[in-house]
Order: structure tokens, then sequence, then C-alpha cells
DNA sequence: GCTTGTACTTGAAACGCATCAAAGGGGCCG
DNA sequence: CGGCCCCTTTGATGCGTTTCAAGTACAAGC
């Protein structure tokens, strides 16, 4: 079980220990035969480089490092996607550490990552990285993700509020009174959709509006919970439009109002925000607004790629990704036949995401509205 | 941007620098006094340890590198969690890297990983191991996830051939005539459910089966292609029975059929597998196997730390994860009132996995069946 | 045959850190 | 005051690579 080392393969191959480490990173500098000895000899003794060593002695190599918050949000999914891509076309390994909605974790692993000689380094925050500066000074390129920072430093991320925005105004086209909000907002993205609804419901003070904390990992049984209690409150006291802050949780909550003999839309309207493809398929598709997640991966990696190839120490750099609100709210504000609308959304959807154009915080109109 | 390294540290604070690798990995080796200086500097002059010279210099470091195919498959993110959650009680890091479908890619990673002085490196296969035994002898421990070897080696599989016989007796238990099995075969995790499949049909010789290919990635588009297919088929050459190799792909195919004016579950039943919670909330739950991947991951990390702590040369270990086979299909055959069955058992696993008790394979009746 | 050039190959010097044997310092006992 | 022991700190050594200046061999040109 001894390692094989590079040495064992120069000697064994009777070539010097130089010549080995050549045919591995410039074989175009080595006669046909001596490539091919080495490598014939680097399988026979099935040598695997150590890429400890190799990073030490040749600087940073090509992997970037994402931290993600946690890694059942299809939002971070879609953002690991993007990056994943991206990375894989500069010819970059992509390396993902999942945080687990825990600080200290996310702060471990942005460490790692950093001491790891990586080319770049890329976070989804969980709080605003500005309590943190000094992440942002590091030796090694960083963009954050999915959430803006007022410190200088790069970002990229979508208008998380435009989306609460749509989702309010979506709410007052259907000429809800009472809306609820489900969720936890301790997330910077969950309370910028928050502050979202909250501007967009500033000019409608007839409209009452609640938020309510779904618990930690705001999951479909959290959204079942919510929704069965909302379920037993009076009539009168019961919301005619609820929104899940996340696609599962509103889920959980239509779950729950239907068990409970709650007309949905009926009664109540339901929509979700993330763009799950599940959220829209399925029979009966679940409104959602969709963040471009897959564009902010690889926005990302592009603006990681920008700093290394400038090698220019990093400047205020923002990029905001789509916010399409205009147009969807024109789109929102019409009765939409949903099967015109949807599926082709559907479709159309998961073909533009393989070849990456999408740009825009589209939506999705569901059943549920 | 210089870096700073572990000498300026010692130099700044005044002492030698095989203190403050001490005040690292041993603490409790220094006067509080000494330890409180070092860590002070540390923070004033923003010092990074170099993860790659520690690794040379210091053996294996306390990570597991998991690669996975896809990141978007709900399943390999049970896994992803088990693993974490795992490694974290064992103060271990957890990296992942998605081979994105590629076996090129997944090569490359697990030899990444192996070369990066991981502890231990676990791969959800695409295709059977046995092909590149060279992996197999790696001085890194390997685990396996979600497939079986027949070689020696270590691996943790969920009975996938018993998902598609439960599904299989799922649809025999409704009198299905012709069923279609929807998805990509290509994957061996998917080969196998749909053996499971031809199994449990093996003593009806009366059920027509057919299997359709769903390209590449599975996706609720192309699901939903599928489903138009079928939809437009004479009825008599319609199946009754349409099973999703995927959670995502049984949802599309439910949206073509529906908007195709097909009565689900009236005219066509629909089942999937993975055991997605999107896809059992809502308001229309689909049917759906959930192979224990939660439970996949946390055995997988377990045995990992068995060959770590033994360090004894891998020995064969096969560990099959759950197959309430025998116990689903007695409650399929009942006619079950959704609400006791579906509701509690979402509640129930979103508990379960949180305490990652879980560790049968099973069932969630939903709607469409 | 000698020079110049070309095409490979060599091996020593880092890379930044963990380790560990050895040295230092202080307290205690005799 | 000397000896001993324990607690703390030191710094040289090596981890497996990459890199690069220096070397070798061989061919072509004169």
């Amino acid at each position: 079980m001894a390692k094989v080392k590079i040495s064992d393969v120069a000697r064994e191959a009777g070539v010097s220990l130089g010549t080995v480490s050549n045919a591995l990173n410039h074989p175009e500098k080595l006669r046909p035969e001596t490539l091919k000895l080495i490598n014939e000899t680097i399988n026979r003794l099935g040598y695997l480089p150590n890429q400890s060593a190799r990073q030490l002695a040749g600087g940073a190599t090509k992997s970037f490092g994402l931290v993600l918050p946690r890694l059942d949000h299809g939002f971070s999914l879609q953002i690991a996607s993007g990056a994943h891509n991206e990375a894989r076309k500069h010819g970059y390994d992509l390396l993902i550490a999942n945080a687990d909605n825990d600080d200290i974790l996310e702060d471990h692993y942005l460490r790692y990552f950093m001491g790891t000689q990586m080319s770049g380094v890329m976070v989804q925050p969980m709080a605003s990285p500005d309590w943190h500066p000094a992440m942002t000074k590091m030796p090694v390129p960083i963009v954050h993700l999915d959430i803006h920072c007022s410190e200088p430093g790069y970002y990229v991320a979508a208008d998380n509020e435009a989306q609460g925005r749509i989702i309010a105004e979506l709410a007052i086209a259907r000429g809800a009174h009472h809306i609820v909000v489900v969720g936890r907002a301790a997330f910077m993205q969950l309370t910028l959709r928050v502050l979202g609804i909250h501007k967009a419901l500033a000019l409608h003070p007839d409209i009452k509006i609640e938020v309510i904390d779904a618990g930690e990992w705001n999951t479909a049984a959290d959204g079942y919970g919510i929704g069965a209690q909302i379920a037993e409150r009076p009539a009168d006291e019961r919301p005619d439009f609820v929104v899940g802050l996340t696609d599962v949780l509103a889920s959980g909550v239509v779950s729950a109002l239907v068990d409970k003999g709650i007309s949905v839309p009926g009664q109540v309207r339901v929509a979700g925000c993330d763009g799950n493809p599940l959220a829209w398929s399925g029979s009966v598709p679940l409104t959602t607004v969709a963040p471009p997640g897959y564009e902010i991966g690889r926005k990302g990696v592009q603006l990681l790629m920008e700093q290394i190839e400038n090698k220019a120490p990093a400047k205020i750099k923002h990029i905001r990704v789509g916010s399409a609100a205009r147009t969807v709210t024109a789109v929102a504000a019409e009765d939409i036949n949903r099967q015109e609308l949807v599926r082709p959304f559907l479709l159309e959807r998961a073909s533009t995401q393989a070849s990456s154009q999408t740009d825009a915080t589209a939506i999705n109109l569901g059943a549920y509205l």
C-alpha cells in the first residue's frame, strides 16, 4: 500500500525526476518515445501525483472552490451547475462544500479553500459578508454570489428584491387583501424578498401583510405545519394569498391547505420562489419566481477568471443579473391560459438552461393562483 | 497581496516557527499567553495556513471527497447530506465534486481526490466500477455508493432491484396490462430498477412492458416529451401504467398527459422513483419509491472511518441498505387513504431525515395511482 | 574537424508546513 | 547550592512536487 511517487517512476523508467514531471505537465517537451515509456511506467506502477505537493511547488492549481449554504436548495444547485459548466469550459475543476446553514462551517470552508491554493473561491453567503471584511482582503480571488455587498469586492447577485416585488404585484393584481409570507427570513436573500414585498405593498396600505417564520430548515414539512395552522384560523383571519419564500415551503403549504379542505386557489392563492423544476411540472404546477441561478454561477466564474487573468488587485465590481420585473408584471396582470404560458416555458427553460442563455428573472404561472 | 506565511507570524510574534505550528495543531501544548499572542498575530496579519503544505508535511488531512454523477438529482443530494453530517460528526470535512454525467470527469475527480491526501473518497459511480479495477487498489480508502461491485472493495448500496420490484408489484396490484418505463437506463442504478421490474413481471407474461429512453439528462422536459408522445398514441397502444425512473421524469409525464386531456390516474397511472420531497407534497403528490439516500451517505462515511481506524488493508465489505419490499407491497395492495399514509409519511420523513434514523426503502403513495 | 544550434534531459533548489529530538527555563527537593 | 524533573519552546529535517539553469547528445553548416 506504499504510495508510489515520482522518484519511483523515474527510477523504474530509467529517467530523471524532472523528466517525469515534464511528462505530466509539459508533454510537448519530451521525445515521444520517452513520453510513452514514462506513461507506461506510470500506469504499470499506478502512480498518482500528489496534489498537495504539486500545488505547493507549482502555485495555484486550476480549480475553484464553491461554498454553498445548503445542497438541497434548488437554487443553490442551479448556481453550482452554472459555475461547474463555466469552470470546465476554462479547464478548471470545481469543488463544492456544503456549509449546512452554519456560519462557522461556512467560514471554515472558506478558509480551507483559501488555503488550498485554489485559483478562486465563490460563496453564496448566508449573511451579508460585510460583517466579515477580512475575507474580502484575501490573496485569493473571491466572488460573492446571490448577495449584495456594500463593501468593495466582487459579487454577482440576482435581484431578490425584485423577486419579492414581482410576487407582491402578482398578489395585488389578484386582488389580495391579506398576504402571509412563509419562511425564515434569517437568510439575506429571503430578507430581501420580504423587503421587496413590503416595498411593493407600501402603496397599498389596505393590504395586510404577515410574515411567519418556518423554522430553520424551510422544509416541506415546515410549510405543511404553517399551512395547517393557517387552515385552522377563522375565515376572517385567514389570508387570501400565501407566499412561500421557497418552492418547497409553498408546496408544503398547499398540501396542508388542500388536506384541511381549503380550496386552492379558490379560497387561498399560493405562490413560491425559486423556480424548482419539480414545482412547475406535475399536474398542478406551482406559481414561482425563478431567479437566474445558473447564470449567477456562470457569471461568478467569469468574474473569477477576470481577476485571474488581469491579475489586478480586486477592484469593486458588482454584477446584477436580470430583473425582468416589468415584463413579468405585465404578463401577470393578464389572465393567462396556463397551457400556453406554463408548458412552453417549462420546455424552453430546460433547453436554455442547457445552453445557458437565460439571463432574466423569469416567472412561471401555475394553477394555485 | 503577498501571502503571509507561518514564518512571518513567527517573526512578528517573536516566537519560533514550530511554536506557531503548535498553536495551530496542538494548542494544548502552549502556555495560554503564548497562544493568545500568536492568535492575535495571526488575525492581525490575516494569516491563512497553506493547506497544501500542511497536507504534504503532515500526511492526510481530515477530509473526505465525494464524487457525484449529478447535483440536481435529489437522491444524490440525500447521499451528500448523509455523508456530510456523518463526516462532520467525526470532525472531517467533506468536499464534493460534480462529475456531470461524464465518465472521464468522474475518473478525473476521483484521481484528483486520491492525490489530494484525502483521508478517504466516495463515489456514486455511473457505471459499474468493475471496469476500472485500478481504482480499487488505491492507497486511499474508497467506498462505492449506490452500486454493487462484484470485485473486492467496499460499497454500500440501496437495493435498486428491489425498488423496481416494488413498483412493478404496485402496477400488478393496480391491474396494469401495459407498462411503460421512462428513463435512460444507461445508469447502472436505473438499469437495476428496470431489471427488478422485469423480474417481477416474469411471473406475469400477460403484462406488456416497454422501456423508453428519455435522453441524456432525464429532465422534466424529457418526461414531458415522452408523455406527449404517449398521449398521442391510439388508445389501445397506450399504456395504463407509466413508471418514471426518476421523480422529475414522472412529473413531466404527468404534466403532458394532463395537458393532452388524458386523465391521471383515470386512464393512465404514473409512479416515480427517488423520493424527492417536492414530488410528494403539493396538492397532488406523486407516488414514488424512496431509496434511503441519506443512510447510504452515512454508512459510506462509516465504512471510510472503519478503514481509517483499523488501517487494515481493505477487505471485502458490502453493505446493502434497506429493502422493505415485502412490507411496502402489502401496503400497496390495499386501497390506502392518501391522507393517512402520505401526509404523516411526509412529516415523519422530514424529521427522521434530520435525525438520520431512516434505514429502509420507503414508499409514498400519491394520487396518480 | 570544429562551431553553432537544436532538442532533450538532468538535478538541485525552493514551496510552506508538521514533526520531533533536543535545548531551555523554572521550580522543587535534598 | 546542586541535581532532577517537568513544562515549554526551538529549529533542522523532510514531505513530493515544479521549475529552471545547466548539462548532454546529436545534427547541420562551414
